[in-house]
DNA sequence: TTGAAAGCGCTAACAA
DNA sequence: TTGTTAGCGCTTTCAA
């Protein structure tokens, strides 16, 4: 395959020119780069982005980290990355952390190495004193999940603020047996997800019942189901259920169905996500959307700018109630 | 950061014998090694991949190309792909296609552009004529979807077998009125689908109804549900759906769950893929599993060898009918 | 407007 | 067992 030097030898220029051609510069006199452009078309002419990224000391590769790459939510976040990084001739490593600091250090080991020049890391269980002394080198955004007290830059949405608007939806539509059923309180998200919770009820008040309280070990069909089971198992069963994520909803919905029960009408349900998914559910659910698109998008600049070695400010995003079929008879 | 020159200067010796350390040689001296080490240590120094990346002119960056990351068919796949890929230390550029020339153009740039060592293409919709082209200068491997009379290698199972056992299974259950849902035949793999569903319906002396045959130009939930609304309104409904993909599957169920019918008494239904939220839907979804893992394994293992040199040989894998509630009362 | 030359960080051939 | 050195393909400084 040709290289610079045998463009410039056919074009009868200095590789110094082909290089000013190659990268646009204004300072190449028009019948010039006529010449070099036809050396380049008459040789097939790729230019080796291995000895660009050696000479800029980059690799314009931009690590992201989520924990499960199976789960949907994150799908929306990732386009919107992508499609900014890539107008801005980065690409998107996509790396699933399993929540395994080994993983995760495998892949922090590619930022170390050069083979990558950012993260975006969206692992609410991320080891964050790993993550801070990466980040005294490097450039790393946190996106929707993030630590307090941090001083890496992140994108995120109040999530107090949605838990407590969705368990007040809840309520303001006669429910007072409100069920929460929470991912583990290790993770930011979950424990601002339940004060909220604790919020709506408080305000209205309405006493909180530990019983109604579950915390999953992960974010899935299964472990939604599981907590559905106990719930249905109270002999003072809730109302209503609100869950931290729509997979732990629609894994509590397939439950309650399984049991020839009926939602809305014998319990209600409110997720959180808006996945395309909770749209097929029979009923449709009721979830909180976040601006996942705008997110991503928003994380990819702040990625890119502080690389470029600009200031960062954090940024807190809108979310939104979609009222669907879950708590509407 | 330090680099290779100065580890040498500290520890006393030569960027030759730091290499040598690097990569593991064996004709260091333990004295030497650990001179080296330490000063590796004592510098934290970390190798650069981009130097090494343009000695060796390569990237270990492998591109898997698919149309839309949104589909979870392809999860367990590149789960498949990348475990195998880190294990040989090569990493993965997930590429969402759109089925968009354009935006294929733009990742096989990569490979020219050698930002990425070759590709695992997963794209029905992918221009086989410029795969083609690429494929006589780059290590190019096809999973799951595949060209006729390519010369690029491929992994995949045989489609046409498959649905003829899916609609064999609706016609032992008593089924005759039996309806495909496909997706565009442009694609090999809807064509094969289809073979096998007409087979299973000769081989059983069933007449073909041309109205019970639907075409949908993507795969997605939407269109799912679509299709099956034109069906619901036929005068003569059949009885059983076979759906070419989990998602249109999913998206009929919806259908005829929000038009009051049960399945799968009043309509029993088939998918394919057997993708995770093929056991979340209510009923189960009785559907085709594809060794996903596996596949994805393998690919990555023929496009190594592939990149290696070696000669590589396409494989087909088995499948399995996943015989659960939508089609058993 | 162009060219010569240095150098990014590494590996490997060759020599010692 | 180790060192010297060329060179992978590119960009950029400096000089002309």
């Amino acid at each position: 395959m040709a290289n610079i030097k045998q463009v410039a030898k056919e074009a009868g220029v200095s590789v110094a020119t082909v290089s000013r051609v190659l990268n646009g510069q204004s300072t190449v006199k028009s019948k010039t780069r006529i010449k070099v452009e036809e050396a380049i078309k008459k040789l097939n002419y790729e230019p080796s982005m291995l000895g660009r990224n050696l000479r800029n000391s980059e690799s314009r590769l931009l690590l992201v980290l989520i924990p499960k790459i199976s789960n949907p939510f994150y799908l929306e976040i990732i386009k919107g990355i992508e499609s900014t990084a890539i107008g801005k001739s980065y690409n998107i490593l996509l790396c699933e952390t399993d929540s395994n600091p080994e993983r995760e250090n495998i892949y922090f080991d590619l930022v170390r190495k050069k083979m990558a020049d950012g993260i975006i890391s969206m692992d609410p269980a991320v080891d964050m004193e790993a993550l801070t002394k990466l980040a005294k080198r490097h450039a790393i955004i946190q996106c929707s999940e993030y630590a307090e007290n941090s001083l890496i830059p992140y994108v995120t949405i109040d999530s107090e603020e949605a838990a407590y608007r969705a368990v007040k939806h809840l309520i303001k539509i006669g429910h007072t047996k409100i069920a929460l059923i929470n991912s583990d309180e290790k993770y930011l998200y979950a424990r601002q997800r339940k004060m909220g919770y604790l919020k709506a009820l408080k305000e209205h008040g309405i006493t909180v019942n530990d019983d109604y309280i579950y915390h999953t070990q992960q974010l899935g069909f299964e472990y939604g189901q599981q907590a559905m089971k106990k719930i249905l198992n109270l002999k003072d069963r809730p109302t209503a259920i609100f869950a931290v994520s729509d997979l732990l909803a629609i894994g509590a919905l397939k439950e309650i169905n399984a049991n020839g029960l009926h939602v809305p009408n014998d319990i209600a349900i409110v997720g959180f996500d808006k996945i395309d998914f909770s749209n097929m559910t029979h009923p449709t659910l009721t979830t909180i959307a976040q601006p996942m698109y705008k997110m991503g998008k928003i994380a990819a600049e702040m990625l890119i700018n502080k690389i470029q070695g600009k200031e960062v400010e954090s940024v807190i995003l809108d979310h939104e109630l979609v009222i669907r079929e879950s708590t509407s008879g």
